[in-house]
DNA sequence: CCTATCCATCGATATATGTCAATATTGATA
DNA sequence: TATCAATATTGACATATATCGATGGATAGG
């Protein structure tokens, strides 16, 4: 299969690739990425591939104090409250933000960290 | 509805908050998103939101000059040769991705300013 | 031309996902 | 304990998505 064996063609392909886009650090770019690396990177960029998620992380980043109260979230995303808590899940168990009960609220807060990994990611350019 | 009308609680919320992950620039956590922004945004991410594209991206970011040929990443991923073409035309929709075709072989390399351009939409963490 | 290869498109299908109404849960108050 | 507000969970449903086999178009060689 593949090239080498039709016409000629500067043959350059061979091995491993990489992205750097990996789970936690792995640049995307740089060798082939394992399949349970692909599958981190992408578990963690499909939690950012929602409006809504994308909305509530700019909502939560944004916010006074770097925290948003889950109650102030609702309205602005134009989305049923168990829709809101259903995407906020998401953000949580993808680790980009982090949750604490306070009473009857529950504030949200983005994890630096985790955005700051995902960037390295995508790998100097 | 919300906090204020409730017991005392630093009353800290109020209007717009932003991630900065804008379609093409914007910073997630400037000021609050639009739906358009947000929405282009999560259409970028969404086209990594795949493990298989995660490692096409990582194959033909690491091949050699940039450029990898089609036909050489269908072995590496281990799916048919129609889904690799549905992910890479994906890839290319979002922009990550661009594709010359040479005689009977398509070439693809990655579109650096665009994994630039969602990189500073991460912003700095 | 005929044939073989590369690649994209089509059609079908199984699964994943976003959304909401209803309901359960938890904490604070009367 | 009865009640109210903020969240989370459940169940249902419509749409989106990943995947493949079959097919079609394009290019290179014989």
């Amino acid at each position: 299969m593949s090239k080498q064996s039709l016409p000629t063609k500067d043959s350059r392909h061979d091995k491993n690739l990489a992205l750097d886009v990996v789970s936690c650090c792995e640049p995307i770019r740089r060798d082939a990425l394992d399949d349970a690396e692909a599958q981190a990177l992408a578990d963690a960029f499909k939690a950012l591939g929602d409006p809504v998620r994308i909305q509530l992380l700019s909502l939560i980043a944004s916010a006074e104090d770097g925290e948003a109260c889950a109650c102030d979230l609702v309205e602005p995303v134009g989305r049923s409250q168990p829709t809101v808590s259903h995407h906020l899940k998401i953000l949580r168990e993808a680790g980009l933000v982090r949750s604490e009960k306070r009473g009857t609220w529950v504030w949200y807060a983005v994890v630096p960290a985790r955005l700051e990994a995902l960037r390295r990611t995508l790998g100097r350019a």
